[in-house]
DNA sequence: TATCGAGTAAACATTA
DNA sequence: GTAATGTTTACTCGAT
């Protein structure tokens, strides 16, 4: 007991060391799994409600149109009568961005969630983004029209008092210039948006829904906002001239998140201050914070301007500055630049916050005891698609796992439902028997480490895995594929938190699985033994549990493809290699190679399932091992060639002295060894 | 119910 | 002698 614990400690030191994230993965990947849960269908349920919130919007911005013109005309004809409700309600009080929350907005957390769960398409979301950008700047026109509307009424009122007609019929005729510069707005506003898609902020595909123009053109730029309240305000009382000159400041910055300080648009985003950068993105207030900070710019660095997009050279901060002023000056483009940036801002910040809000509940659920129905996330690996399609196809519910607690799970982008994967609870110590994926002689991956690495490192479940296949993938994951025992125990203890506790335990069980199978080869070498992975002796311990309905290999085999970004990502892979799953291109990327070897091993074991049912061939090598052996372990001819690496040979680098039809069984390699 | 795979525990041997 | 390592056996449990 002494010992083990010794050996735990020392374990432990390791096994702290590596902290790399991927819980990003983790969670998007669990997110995808979730919305793939719930099937296709809330992907099109967002699309249709968002385009009814833009036909919404839209027709609320013709109400509001109409409604302003027949107030203006009421003003023209009536004249001086003034609308009771102006009594009522202050011009001055109107707030701003409010329109920012109006319902028919999705709201950035709703705009969060649809990116998390990825239940959209990269289509979808742009068409999304873009008709959030179309809302927006309704909004933007409908403040607008708010307030010019109030500033209208009260001028009204004012020249009420004064008596002064000749104000009132330039009002009157700078109303209708107003109504025809609107005019002039939309037009200019598609010219945004072509400029936009030509800068390549924009990008609207060919298959793509067409964008919702009309509401756009509804919309305004700040930049045209800003001329134009300056045009109609301006020639006023110099109390509005010397009061807008920073009303127009603030108006554009409140066309994009309220400058003012308005408490719905700090609700909407804590950031907002972020939005209101683009207010500040003048060039005189630039020069202003230049002198402040001689050489130093947020938007200059190494000799580059880093404007989004730019990346002019500039030799000197001298230079840099008249760029900056002079090609990213207030202009349409610097604009719509800056509201892009600032989405994109927004968007990572919404993410980030998410995601730690996300981590927060997760921890703060591991630290509970959970009592969730075994309707809960699984901690399944990439591969477990195999079990839900064997599950889906040939298991009754009655067969779910009998688990008595279920933790909440690292997220993986396998499915749900019925899986032999169980877990048990996370602080769940001793003797309990479960069944492992390793059932079905699921090897497990890098990427499936990878995925749920955070979530093993940091949280003590017991990982989903066998011991073998553990060990295995501690081997294979070596460079020179063998490890020490203790480098196996630290392994152990580097991924899994669990194994940080009862050492005796869990290493007498590698010790015991290492001698057990014979998948395990020890390796005696001039530093001492090493053990290795004999890649044939494990397929061969793979059982033939699935039947051999072609489809069900089928869909397995599709299921893998639906099955996880990385999949996809293993996949272009691949298929940019245009080789087999694996290769000495996959074994050049480990964890490529891994993720390979884990496919390729389900692929070869549901092919070797059917083969096995449909003939009683040899199930000991499956069809893609005898299109593309893979020989694991090469014995040493002689005792010299045991003190090099015993790494994986792979077909691109395997031994053509290697005999395939060795059989293991008949003559162990651990007694060649040894 | 039998069988098998897996996990756990323990005893024992070997080796550094 | 001790700890680490390796082997083997026995037992239990869950799934088939």
């Amino acid at each position: 007991m002494m010992q083990e614990s010794g050996t735990e400690t020392k374990s432990n030191g390791s096994a702290i060391q590596n902290g790399s994230s991927g819980g990003n993965h983790l969670l998007e990947c669990g997110s995808l799994r979730e919305g793939r849960s719930n099937g296709e269908t809330p992907a099109v349920d967002v699309g249709t409600a968002d385009l009814a919130h833009v036909q919404q919007q839209q027709q609320a911005l013709q109400v509001a149109r109409q409604l302003l013109l027949q107030q203006q005309q009421q003003q023209q004809v009536s004249g001086l009568k003034s609308p009771k409700r102006n009594d009522k309600q202050p011009a001055l009080q109107v707030p701003v961005s409010v329109a920012m929350m109006t319902p028919q907005v999705i709201t950035p957390q709703q705009m969060q969630q649809i990116l998390q769960q990825q239940v959209l398409s990269p289509q979808q979301l742009q068409v999304l983004l873009q008709q959030q950008q179309a809302l927006m700047l309704q909004q933007q026109l409908q403040e607008f029209y708010k307030k010019q509307q109030e500033q209208l009424q009260l001028q009204l009122l004012q020249q009420h008092a004064g008596k002064q007609p000749k104000e009132q019929q330039q009002v009157a005729t700078q109303q209708l210039a107003f109504q025809q510069q609107l005019l002039q707005m939309q037009q200019l506003q598609q010219q945004h948006l072509l400029s936009l898609q030509r800068q390549g902020l924009l990008t609207i595909q060919p298959g793509q829904p067409a964008l919702p123009l009309q509401p756009l053109t509804q919309g305004m730029i700040p930049t045209e906002l800003q001329q134009l309240w300056k045009e109609v305000t301006s020639a006023h009382t110099t109390e509005e001239t010397t009061g807008n000159n920073h009303s127009s400041l603030d108006l554009t910055t409140t066309c994009v998140s309220s400058s003012a300080p308005s408490k719905t648009s700090l609700i909407m985003n804590p950031h907002a201050s972020t939005n209101g950068q683009l207010s500040v993105h003048t060039p005189k207030r630039e020069s202003l914070s230049h002198e402040e900070h001689p050489h130093s710019h947020p938007l200059y660095g190494h000799g580059v301007c880093k404007w989004p997009g730019c990346e002019a050279v500039c030799e000197d901060f001298q230079s840099f500055l008249k760029h900056l002023n002079s090609e990213h000056a207030l202009d349409d483009r610097s604009t719509a630049q800056c509201r892009v940036q600032m989405q994109v801002v927004q968007q990572l910040e919404l993410q980030l916050a998410k995601d730690k809000e996300r981590l927060q509940a997760m921890m703060t659920h591991l630290h509970v005891k959970s009592t969730e129905p075994k309707t809960a996330p699984q901690p399944l690996n990439l591969v477990s698609s195999v079990t839900l399609s064997k599950s889906a196809s040939e298991a009754s519910p009655q067969s779910l796992p009998h688990t008595p607690t279920t933790p909440t799970a690292p997220i993986t982008p396998a499915t749900q439902g019925p899986s032999v994967i169980t877990t048990t609870s996370m602080h769940t110590v001793g003797p309990i028997r479960r069944r492992y994926s390793d059932k079905y002689n699921v090897p497990i991956s890098s990427a499936d480490i990878a995925q749920n690495q955070e979530f093993y490192k940091n949280a003590e479940v017991r990982p989903p895995f066998t011991y073998a296949s553990l060990i295995r993938q501690a081997i294979l994951e070596s460079p020179e594929k063998q490890l020490t025992l203790n480098e196996i125990y630290n392994w152990f203890t580097r991924m899994f938190a669990y194994f940080r506790r009862n050492a005796a335990t869990w290493k007498n069980a590698v010790r015991h699985n290492l001698s057990l199978h014979k998948c395990f080869v020890r390796v005696e070498n001039v530093k001492g033994a090493v053990w290795t992975v004999d890649e044939v002796e494990f397929q061969k311990r793979r059982p033939q549990k699935i039947s051999g309905n072609p489809s069900l290999i089928k869909n397995m085999q599709t299921s893998h493809a639906y099955c996880t970004p990385l999949n996809a990502a293993l996949q272009a892979s691949m298929a940019e290699n245009s080789i087999p799953l694996y290769t000495t291109a996959s074994m050049g990327n480990p964890t490529l190679g891994n993720l390979a070897s884990a496919i390729r091993e389900e692929l070869n074991g549901a092919m070797e399932h059917t083969n096995s049912n449909e003939s009683d061939s040899s199930p000991g090598r499956s069809p893609l091992q005898a299109v593309h052996p893979v020989h694991v372990k090469e014995e040493p001819l002689d005792p010299e060639e045991a003190e090099g690496p015993l790494s994986l040979v792979t077909t691109a680098n395997h031994s053509p002295d290697f005999d395939h039809d060795r059989d293991y069984e008949d003559e162990p390699v651990n007694e060649d060894m040894e």
